[in-house]
RNA sequence: GGCUAGGUGGCAGAGUGGUUAUGCAGCGGCCUGCAAAGCCGUGUACGCCGGUUCGAUUCCGACCCUAGCCUCCA
């Protein structure tokens, strides 16, 4: 039971020893609240959720996910929108955490906002203009790149790269064409809070760095987010948390993962690609799509089509189906927690988070349960299913439930039993030809029949 | 151009210096009144070319291709 972790910073799988015995410290880069939540958006909240979950089975964890509520976009869509900026971000922060917890992601134990940390960031940035690491021109702070000189460790980037890359319009005010800003005037019309350089608005690099010393500590175990921000964002994190805080660690281990594609393509507003997690719910439950983000390693691109949905419902089907065999020749309903997590399966995530291997061991267990034919065996390795699955947010509602539930707008329960009690009667009287004529009434209203030695099962097919 | 990931069977997707990934789909069988579900069996898979090796999909090198990042972005 020993976790190794691809370290970003490092390009390298580790082993990891949290900085304080028994004591975890994760901050991972949460939405700015502008938008309805992707299903980009939704893959760290999920991958990440397991790792917490994880991490909670073993050590005390701090987990905190922020809200970035100070940010241009959202200033652009409470204008566009004709609506205040707070109500923009309210209503975005609400949504967001209602599309996650529809996808079984649980709440991190510290949700900082930007706009509730502005004195400190305030602070962060007055001691790094005390440093020289940062200097105020024209109303702006910027950060001083060449005053770290570790300046691209991250992201392994040169700065004189960087320069030479540049391909926006140096602001004029710069010294240095990497230097990023902290802090930024504002205009009567926008959001701003007094400082020390007049009335104005932070940077959002600042922001996290900040919020992470706030609540986290300087050096904290565990930094993630989606690979895009690797730079600049992360990267400038580094800058000005290690430089306001006399050259400490900031980071132990930094975890980045991969995009969702969808068709092969990057998701974007212009090619209109983007598919919310609002919309992705209408087809699958959450469950469903929470297993398709778990099905590919998280440092790997997933790409999303079609079939990906689809898919995944039937594996959950398959699992779920499992359980149900299990409950029902035990006659005694799963207790939650009763049982292990199985060691193949703890071994896989202990892995660098190897997700994919990890369903095949549910799977395996799955196959196990089937096969046997002895009552406690099956319930011994259902148990153990389900705690396994527990782990990845996965397999946490009652069999029956997951393989009856499904479109609300087919036949109810009553109806599809009332038809099952009719076609019991034929199928007595050995009237075949009026049983089948049912069963093929219920396929066509989306109800398939699970004959067995117990009776017969049904489940709904879509949704 | 610089940097970073990748290229695995029909599809998705792990992994490994020689032995079944797993799921879906297909094929054969068992079970079933018939189905479905389940079970059993079943696939000359590892981008191309060299090299190392008794043996490479796995290590090394070149090449081709794909995706991402290069100060909006999960």
């Amino acid at each position: 039971m020993s976790l190794t972790l691809h370290n970003t910073r490092t390009r390298h799988k580790e082993a990891f020893v949290p900085a304080e015995e028994g004591r975890v410290t994760m901050y991972v880069c949460g939405p700015t609240v502008y938008n309805f939540p992707h299903i980009g958006n939704a893959r760290p909240a999920v991958i990440f959720d397991v790792l917490a979950r994880l991490l909670r089975s073993r050590y005390q964890l701090t987990y905190a996910r922020n809200i970035t509520d100070i940010d241009d976009k959202i200033n652009k869509a409470a204008a566009e929108q004709g609506v205040p900026i707070s109500e923009i971000a309210a209503r975005f922060t609400a949504v967001y955490r209602e599309d996650m917890a529809a996808l079984g992601v649980e709440p991190p134990d510290l949700e900082p906002r930007a706009t509730e940390h502005v004195p400190g960031i305030i602070a962060m940035i007055a001691t790094l203009v005390d440093g020289g690491h940062a200097y105020a021109a024209e109303g702006h702070v910027l950060f001083r790149v060449r005053s770290f000189a570790d300046y691209g460790a991250l992201s392994r980037r040169d700065r004189r790269d960087l320069l030479a890359g540049a391909r926006v319009e140096v602001a004029p005010y710069k010294e240095d064409a990497g230097d990023f800003v902290l802090w930024k005037p504002s205009t009567p019309e926008l959001p701003g809070w007094e400082s020390p350089w007049g009335r104005g608005r932070p940077g959002w690099h600042i922001e996290c760095s900040a919020m992470v010393a706030q609540h986290l500590g300087r050096t904290i175990d565990i930094h993630g987010g989606g690979n895009d921000l690797i730079f600049p964002h992360h990267e400038n994190e580094v800058a000005q948390s290690t430089c306001a805080h006399g050259g400490e660690l900031f980071v132990r281990y930094w975890l980045h993962n991969g995009f969702v594609n969808v068709d092969h393509t990057k998701m974007s507003k212009s090619l209109g690609n983007v598919l919310l997690v609002r919309n992705l719910l209408k087809e699958a439950p959450g469950e469903a799509i929470r297993l398709a983000l778990l099905s590919a390693h998280y440092r790997q691109p997933l790409d999303w089509t079609s079939d990906v949905l689809p898919e995944a419902k039937r594996k959950l089907d398959r699992l779920y189906g499992a359980l149900h065999a299990a409950v029902y020749q035990a006659q005694t309903p799963l207790v939650a927690g009763s049982g292990e997590a199985h060691p193949e399966f703890v071994a896989a995530l202990d892995d660098d988070l190897n997700t994919p291997k990890a369903l095949a061991v549910l799977f395996d267990l799955a196959r196990k349960i089937n096969r046997s034919e002895s009552p406690a065996e099956r319930s011994a390795l259902a148990g153990s299913l389900r705690a396994s699955g527990h782990l990845l947010g996965l397999l946490g509602a009652d069999p029956d439930t997951w393989l009856q539930a499904g479109k609300t707008d087919g036949l109810s329960a009553e109806a599809v039993e009332a038809f099952l009690a009719e076609r019991l009667a034929a199928r007595k009287c050995k009237d075949f030809q009026a049983a089948d004529r049912i069963r093929d009434e219920l396929v066509a209203a989306g109800i398939v029949l699970l004959d067995g030695p117990e009776g017969t099962r049904w489940r709904r097919t879509a949704g």
